[in-house]
DNA sequence: TTTGGCACTCGCTTATTGTGAGTGCCAGAT
DNA sequence: ATCTGGCACTCACAATAAGCGAGTGCCAAA
């Protein structure tokens, strides 16, 4: 226990009460969490006396280092190394010192040119954030797939296969083409199927998925004698394209540059990175996290253990929403290192919400 | 050099002359490679003459041994291990040596089971035969996406979207889709683009879409006064299909259980799986391989370097073509350290080959 | 042709010892 | 009231050495 120039000391002067930290602490704090962020080792008083601008002796800075250890800011791996953020450490350089730099005119260029694709599905736009992404962080990049409170019902069309097959084609929103085959008990030729399309297509062209299942359901419950053949196909097939939809498409992300995180050293073992991988595989943890940050209103980081996933107690994911209109439907981000350089992270996984959202709108 | 009882004896005996290897020196070289995939450690005399059944001492073992050694079957790691089978060692030993065991009922049943999905799309049978050959053999599966000789024309369908862009989907074969968008210099409401489909679709509905492509290029070099606006603009429209088309459904696989390659121990080095998972993502070189093997008439097997790709030096990759109907249409395989239950990995390779041709076969 | 014996090799593991970066604390300087 | 030089101490890490043990090649005898 320290107590020569411990807790009072630190919490009088600098009027930064709440966090206990004063001005000089805080200094040493970021210049900490900066060098070991660009380095990767533990940071001694001796480099720190140095590259602080503070003037001060190791000796000094040793004590600051011990307050700081104290209040749960860094922690000494061992007694003999230097010092190294916690969880809460780099939690209060990202929310208090960090001076986000702004983003290179050459980058800014860059992102938007990565997502200028020619005539891009909205699948397609997806897919290229998320490799630009993890190219420009050198992590790892990943893009939910946008679930938009409204579906438009575009067009259906249905096919004849073998064996009474049918293949359903179901188009959405602008131009989302979602596809399925459909046994049935007996076999329609293309006539009619083509008819069948027509009847759905002239109901339900442009009104909302959810009132179009709801519409179906009521309808299937009505006393068939009063519909025709026709109307009861039509409604029978529409319904079992709704009921095979979901799981699928129902919910989950593009993501790119997964072996790029192999190569900080941090993450170099073996178990821990198939453990990663394998929960990447399964998407649930990592879907719950990024669902979670839809609500929030721009960027959004966990470090390390805040996540609250295990897998991901040595990573650090910045996170942004992104919009089609003025409706948030998705989440992309980056996942890497807690150790990452978060003043760049940053505006890069904004900037590319942004443009994310612009690119989609553009085209719809 | 041993000269002993080295070449010559080797040679003689046995009535194996073409391999250079006698009855006992091939049985002694079938149980140290059994038994190094087993258990993974170079393999010394004692266990040798323990397990061989063949009563002998390790000292005479290890006579054979050291013939085996000089005639590139086997090394040893260092001076004071055991030995370990060569790549020609492995090849030997699949090609001569290897009793394929039949499948038990119970395998034979879990891959049907896996392969019996409800109204799958063919794509989703190429994922599950993929995931399926990864569980069961806890090592890397991968199935390419087919690709017919001939491929039919089905269907084709316009939808109009903003901006003088139009979202084509294109349907051939027995329900494959595929989407694109096509941007135009003037903008069709939906009734002409129906009208525009119905041409196309009069006209191409059933033909090999190779032909389809070549009438449309001569189509287009006709004069076009000769031909109305709907036909000229049909005709164009579907050449920008085409020419969009190949790059991204042109070829490709899918893929499952990447991360079961982690839990190998001869894989346990961070770089080398790095180099190799990025190929996994590249498919570049893969795919080259795989190609190579829908000539073959049956399984086929690659042992460490032979495959010629760097990054699979240390694993053996064991592949299989598929055929729907009579022409065979892709490939799929197994990729794992080259210590693999060869005897069992090929019947199930061989066995998934053919399940999944018929299911695609039954379906179509 | 096979085998027991024997000297030898060499990768592992464990123990030992430095070395050096970094620490905490104290007493004296500012 | 702070800061700093000094000092003893800690501890990861690297280097070195020693012992073990599995395995080897070769030889001479069965």
């Amino acid at each position: 226990m320290r107590m020569q120039n411990g807790d009072g000391k630190l919490n009088m002067a600098g009027g930064m009460a709440e966090t206990g930290l004063n001005e000089r602490a805080q200094h040493l704090l970021k210049v900490l969490v900066e060098r070991y962020i660009r380095d990767g080792e533990p940071v001694g008083s001796r480099t720190l006396s140095r590259d602080s601008g503070l003037d001060l002796s190791p000796a000094s800075i040793r004590n600051v280092m011990a307050d700081l250890e104290e209040l749960g800011f860094i922690v000494a791996p061992h007694t003999s190394a230097g010092r190294v953020p916690t969880v809460k450490g780099y939690r209060f350089f990202v929310d208090t010192l960090l001076a986000v730099k702004a983003l290179e005119q050459q980058e800014v260029r860059l992102i938007q040119q990565q997502l200028a694709i020619h005539d891009p599905t909205p699948h397609s736009l997806l897919a290229s954030a998320s490799r630009m992404l993890s190219a420009i962080t050198r992590m790892t990049g990943v893009v939910t797939l946008p679930r938009r409170e409204h579906i438009a019902w575009r067009h259906i069309e249905f096919l004849p296969l073998s064996d009474n097959r049918v293949l359903a084609i179901l188009v959405v929103n602008e131009g989302e083409v979602q596809n399925r085959i459909l046994s049935l008990d007996r076999s329609y030729d293309s006539a009619a199927l083509q008819q069948i399309g027509n009847y759905l297509n002239i109901h339900f062209a442009g009104k909302d998925i959810h009132v179009v299942r709801a519409e179906l359901l009521s309808e299937l419950t009505r006393t068939r004698e009063s519909m025709n053949n026709l109307m009861l196909a039509a409604i029978t097939m529409a319904e079992k394209v709704f009921e095979t939809r979901g799981q699928e498409s129902g919910h989950s992300y593009v993501m790119a540059g997964e072996t790029n995180l192999m190569e900080w050293a941090e993450l170099s073992d073996v178990e821990k990175l198939r453990r990663l991988f394998e929960a990447f595989n399964q998407q649930r943890d990592i879907l719950h996290l990024l669902d979670k940050c839809i609500v929030a209103e721009g960027v959004q980081i966990f470090i390390g253990e805040e996540s609250g996933y295990r897998v991901l107690d040595e990573c650090s994911v910045v996170t942004a929403p992104y919009s089609v209109g003025d409706e948030v439907v998705g989440v992309l981000g980056v996942i890497g290192p807690t150790r990452m350089a978060y003043e760049r992270v940053i505006p890069i996984v904004d900037l590319t919400a942004k443009l994310l959202g612009a690119a989609l709108n553009s085209r719809k």
